[in-house]
DNA sequence: CATGCAGCCATTTTT
DNA sequence: TGGCTGCATG
């Protein structure tokens, strides 16, 4: 079996060929290198490896499917024989919590610990802040869980940036943090990547078993990997030594979450026989925005020189408006798209419009709704902000630990069982007290004569209740298929009442109705996990921290027909669109004025260069003139990048345009600035 | 003890 | 703008 290499240029070729031994493949954007690292995963099973000895660690979950498939694909291509075992492609987290349960033991877990998201975490924080700091405005709990990740991978405590009251926060609580995520059996993002390090650092015999299993290492996105990341690549790689890492640090754009640039010179000292392969040859857009790009990420100090090119020819220029509002900005970006549609037929999926922060996304959504047209949102808040999703996990993860504080707190009362906020306040501060958690707490005696009757009966009721879920859980016996979680997880939710609480909390019944079946969608998710365990618990387990991460996988199941893309520009990174409208280049946006005080303004920088780097054909920049700030409307500026730009190849429109072609020229521009005056003074 | 309302506050980006 | 907290009421 061979793979086809001739629709690869020679430098495409070179890494995919040099299978043996460390590379560094710097990719600018748009040069191909989902195919390089696709084609080369696929020639090394074709040359013979196991799938199952590759590793290929990319960014988000949605990427590794994305990969598999093109893998499977190139490989179906063939003479249709599909191999035996598939590659492992998945992200830094989900093959470290993947390795963790195996040797949970070793560290003192149980395999069936459970993973904490952001939520949780900062739900634990607040209850050590609120016990440990003086009464009143205590640190922000959500400053101090970034200060806390931070400080966790390495960063040193005097080089925390911003807020020095959740730095010192951090510092401080640290420690009690760490216990009590280890005495819950549960572990955040961080920890999974620490504790795996730990576990290579502390237990030779699990490092060379996971040396044995991935022989071939290749991390996509290589920019944004962070220190403990690198670690953890490099003691796998160190003794076969190959490792591929694919990265562009001109897209570097998550140092807040401690990603480090320097990983790629560090690779290099790590790896001295490392061979370097460059493509600067992008397959995406058109030259007119490639020198745009290239002329704004020149601004840096900090870099790699690369320069893209492309055989795509100059294409339209890039066009830039002001606008007096966002509204008026949202309006015109809708009619841009309406008006690139028609005569030309482009479907809506081809354009996706590109903003900083996700509050941004608002005024577009209700224009395009006003106009009738399908868009989805891409990142946000995630499914798993909302309530009932939130709730569906607490009431699993109580069930797989009862002892998980958070959890149990969260739905204690919810549907409401006679264990008001006060009466949970105080069993935990007589849990505290003892060092016990809240479950334990409940059931002890001691604790129970403290309470009135009535608290004393709604524990006694909620116990029951828990026990009995736990034992039904113990009893599920899965099918074939491994299925029986989902059923078992509907009647006891059923059986509780929670699907009618949810009916109940909501005024208008049809979203009532729209969170149980989000509700029963959840449960069905259980049934759905890619897990090995056949004991009813450990595949619970399993489910769950499938589901902590990998919450997109959801949203993805519906595909949106022929829909305009919104998002954000870091969660468009890897993406590309033939027409890019980026709404919001303003001063205080983009920039952000937070990272002006974090010295991140190359960041920053390299934040619009991925964005202007995700349009193929047709790039459309706009800014508003005034902007709503926390209900008050605030005048802007324009963002100083745009002054960036090459002016020849930025075609500026005064006003506010509505659809028609521009060759019908001055009087018709003249038209329409009247037209925009008038509106602006309604 | 649950519900409803009024005022308050916050806003960067995410696996 | 809206989501959430805290307080007063039924």
């Amino acid at each position: 079996m061979r793979i086809d290499l001739r629709g690869l240029n020679t430098q495409q070729r070179l890494a995919v060929e040099t299978t043996e031994g460390p590379v560094l493949v710097l990719a600018g954007a748009g040069t191909g290198k989902t195919r390089v690292i696709t084609t080369r995963i696929a020639r090394l099973i074709a040359l013979g490896i196991p799938p199952e000895n590759i590793l290929g660690v990319t960014f988000t979950n949605k990427a590794a499917r994305e990969m598999l498939e093109r893998v499977r694909a190139l490989l179906n291509g063939r003479d249709g024989r599909s191999p035996r075992g598939r590659p492992r492609l998945s992200t830094f987290l989900s093959w470290a919590a993947r390795t963790l349960r195996e040797f949970a033991p070793l560290l003192g877990y149980t395999p069936d610990f459970v993973i904490y998201d952001e939520a949780d975490q900062i739900g634990v924080l607040r209850g050590l802040l609120a016990r440990n700091a003086s009464r009143g405005a205590g640190p922000d709990p959500r400053a101090t869980a970034a200060a806390l990740s931070l400080l966790r991978n390495g960063t040193a405590p005097e080089r925390l940036r911003g807020d020095a009251a959740a730095a010192e926060a951090a510092v401080k609580i640290r420690k009690a943090y760490e216990q009590t995520l280890k005495a819950r059996n549960a572990m955040d993002f961080d920890d999974l990547l620490l504790r795996t390090l730990q576990l290579f650092r502390e237990h030779p015999q699990a490092l060379q078993s996971c040396r044995r299993r991935h022989r071939y290492v290749m991390v996509d996105e290589y920019q944004d990997t962070n220190p403990i990341q690198f670690e953890l690549v490099r003691l796998l790689c160190e003794e076969h030594r190959n490792l591929c890492v694919v990265g562009d640090d001109d897209q570097s754009i998550y140092g807040w979450r401690g990603a480090e640039t320097a990983n790629i010179l560090q690779f290099e000292r790590s790896f001295p026989e490392a061979k370097v392969i460059k493509l600067e040859q992008n397959y995406r857009s058109t030259n007119t925005i490639l020198r745009a790009a290239n002329a704004l990420i020149r601004h840096n100090a900090a870099r790699r020189e690369k320069a893209l090119w492309s055989s795509r020819g100059d294409g339209p220029p890039i066009r830039l408006r002001a606008f007096p509002n966002e509204e008026e900005e949202a309006k015109a970006a809708v009619a841009a798209i309406k008006s690139a549609r028609f005569p030309k037929k482009i479907p809506f999926s081809h354009f996706a419009i590109l903003y900083r922060t996700n509050t941004q996304s608002r005024p577009l959504e209700a224009a395009l709704r006003r106009a009738g047209i399908r868009y989805h949102v891409v990142g946000g808040q995630s499914f798993f902000d909302r309530r009932e999703a939130r709730d569906f996990l607490a009431y699993m993860r109580i069930a797989v630990n009862p002892r998980d504080d958070n959890a149990l707190l969260r739905v204690a009362n919810t549907p409401a069982r006679g264990l008001s906020e006060k009466t949970m306040q105080r069993l935990l501060a007589a849990a505290h007290a003892r060092g016990i958690s809240v479950w334990e707490a409940m059931r002890s005696e001691a604790v129970r004569t403290e309470f009135p009757a009535r608290a004393r009966n709604a524990m006694k009721g909620f116990v029951e209740m828990l026990e009995q879920a736990r034992a039904e859980l113990e009893a599920v016996r899965l099918n074939a298929e491994g299925k029986g979680l989902a059923e078992w997880a509907r009647n006891w939710l059923e059986r509780i009442g929670y699907p009618a609480e949810l009916r109940r909390l909501e005024k208008n019944p049809e979203a009532g109705e729209n969170r149980a079946r989000n509700l029963l969608d959840l449960a069905e998710e259980l049934d759905r996990a890619e897990t090995e365990s056949r004991k009813p618990a450990a595949r619970l387990a399993e489910a769950l921290s499938e589901l902590a991460l990998d919450a997109e996988r959801k949203e993805e199941k519906e595909p949106a027909p022929d829909a305009v893309t919104l998002i954000t520009i870091h969660s468009c990174k890897g993406l590309e669109f033939p027409h890019v409208l980026i709404v919001g280049l303003e001063e205080g946006l983009l920039p952000h004025a937070r990272s002006e005080a974090e010295g991140a303004l190359e960041e920053e920088r390299r934040l619009f260069y991925v964005a202007v780097t995700r349009a193929m054909r047709s790039l459309r920049l706009s800014y508003c003139e005034s902007r709503r700030k926390h209900g008050r409307r605030v005048p802007a500026r324009p963002s100083r990048f745009l002054a960036e730009l090459p002016t020849e190849l930025v075609e500026r429109v005064q006003a506010k345009a509505a659809p028609a072609p521009p060759e019908q020229g001055r009087a018709w521009i003249q038209a329409m600035l009247a037209a925009a005056a008038g509106a602006e003074e309604k």
